[in-house]
RNA sequence: GUGGGUGUAGCUCAGCAGGUUAGAGCACCGGGUUGUGGCCCCGGAGGUCGAGGGUUCGAUUCCCUUCACUCACCCCA
């Protein structure tokens, strides 16, 4: 039996990494022009990171972590997600002290142990971004805008934003209770899921797709509606801030967002296109996780995009070849493939894109693997060109050739490809 | 972890109410052009019919088991 990859952890063939490298690259390219730097953080870390800070009893920390010990007995932990890490890298370098450093984003690999289904796996790969020390509800409108900037660059069609706040600790507590004693009237009409969810997470119900639950919910009090007055006017000053940057929304107080650490504003970028993966790119504000970790009392937010759902939605001709010019080299004969051979090495030290046939096959089977590679021009060099101090350039597009004298023939190729 | 669907050539899929050499399209290789791609024509190669077991004279086809893939639940990007 032939070893097969790791299920629901997949290789990247060459033919869908053009989709990659543009997703990345205008990534790079916007987040720069707002301000953003890149930051790289490693793969694996102590697995206390994780447990402390997405919470102890998430579905993440409970079952989903890829958690082993090393050869000391240490444990560790692949990443579930990137927003921990870079928390942690903050506080390690003190980089609070330097003004110049508060805008992140990384992009790479997560893993969590979950059934792959369409748009999720158990590698899985997301863009992040997170930014640290400003709690300005303008920056929250900001963060939300460049995601959807992002988005429409790519062409991403259908995106919706939906907008929620969770408060803060001051307003949820009061409201838990409140839940947790309308829940408990309607107890025995929760699916058996809820059951279990209103004694371990009660603000999970919200997201049940069981009918029944969905009619008690509607009645169910909600946390938007009692936040306090703090939390009231910071929603709607981003909000006010949506509006002068022509964001539309959709004010959800359903949506809840599965790590602990969010407060406040939060957000995801949702498609009907994806089945049940809908969530393009989520974020949210998590001002007490810094503090958590043992860092410096600072607000942060962020977001995160998951690029194996980004590549789903992208057109199918997103990210193909450029048209430059590639010349492909055909040799007949082995006095033409010694001359061939680096003569096809200098040309591409002078800047072109080159391609060689290294085995001895016909003329027309070179020209078909030419076609094949979409070759723009085909150099022949054959006995004949040898003898007469030419090589042939065709051209296939047009379907035309000339000869071109050897002498000099470097030249003449880069004045006509380049 | 739970449920549904699907496993036949590199890819997409036919087929078989059990029967002898298992098919198509695309892709691949070669020829038609002693040295010229795409289109067309001709030919070739490629399959333990996911794996194991059972029923049967005979199983790709029926039954059981198992594995893989996939979609959905759960949760999330």
């Amino acid at each position: 039996m032939a070893i097969r990859a790791i299920k629901g952890i997949n290789d990247i063939l060459p033919d869908v990494v053009g989709k990659w490298q543009l997703v990345e690259s205008v990534a790079r390219r916007i987040f720069s022009k707002f301000g953003y730097q890149e930051i790289r953080i490693p793969i694996l870390e102590k697995t206390e990171l994780f447990s402390r800070s997405i919470g102890e009893s998430t579905d993440i920390v409970e079952k989903e972590m890829y958690t082993f010990p090393d050869r000391n007995g240490q444990l560790l932990t692949l990443r579930p997600e990137a927003t921990a890490s870079v928390v942690r890298a903050f506080i390690q370098h003190k980089l609070h002290l330097q003004p110049a450093m508060r805008k992140f984003y990384t992009m790479g690999p997560m893993f969590r142990h979950e059934r792959p289904q369409k748009g999720r796996y158990r590698q899985f790969h997301q863009i992040n971004v997170e930014v640290f020390a400003m709690d300005d509800p303008m920056v929250d409108a900001e963060v939300i805008y460049m995601l959807l900037v992002f988005l429409e660059e790519l062409k991403i069609p259908r995106i919706k934003l939906h907008l929620n706040s969770m408060g803060c600790p001051d307003c949820r507590l009061p409201f838990r209770q409140s839940l947790a004693d309308y829940l408990e009237g309607v107890r025995d009409k929760l699916c058996s899921d809820c059951q279990r969810r209103r004694l371990s997470n009660p603000l999970r119900i919200f997201d049940c797709k069981v009918d029944s639950c969905g009619k008690l919910v509607d009645k169910a009090p909600v946390l938007l509606n009692h936040l306090c007055r703090e939390c009231e006017k910071n929603f709607q000053s981003v909000k006010d801030h949506l509006d002068s940057l022509a964001v539309a929304y959709t004010i959800d107080p359903f949506m809840v967002r599965g790590l602990d650490y969010y407060n406040r504003t939060t957000f995801e970028a949702i498609t009907p296109l994806l089945g049940a993966q809908d969530a393009v790119g989520g974020g949210g504000r998590y001002d007490g996780l810094m503090k958590m970790l043992g860092g410096p009392d600072l607000p942060a937010t962020g977001f995160a995009i998951g690029m194996e759902r980004l590549i789903l939605l992208l057109d199918d001709k997103a990210g193909a070849l450029k048209d430059s010019n590639r010349l492909f080299v055909a040799c007949l004969g082995e006095e033409a493939k010694k001359k061939g051979f680096p003569l096809v090495q200098q040309l591409r030290l002078s800047g072109l894109t080159v391609e060689m046939d290294y085995e001895s096959k016909s003329l027309k089977a070179q020209m078909r693997r030419a076609d094949k590679l979409e070759a723009t021009h085909v150099l022949i060099l054959g006995d004949d060109e040898l003898a007469k101090g030419v090589a042939t350039m065709r051209n296939m597009e047009a379907s035309t050739q000339e000869e071109i004298p050897l002498e000099g023939l470097v030249e003449q190729l880069l004045r006509r490809l380049q």
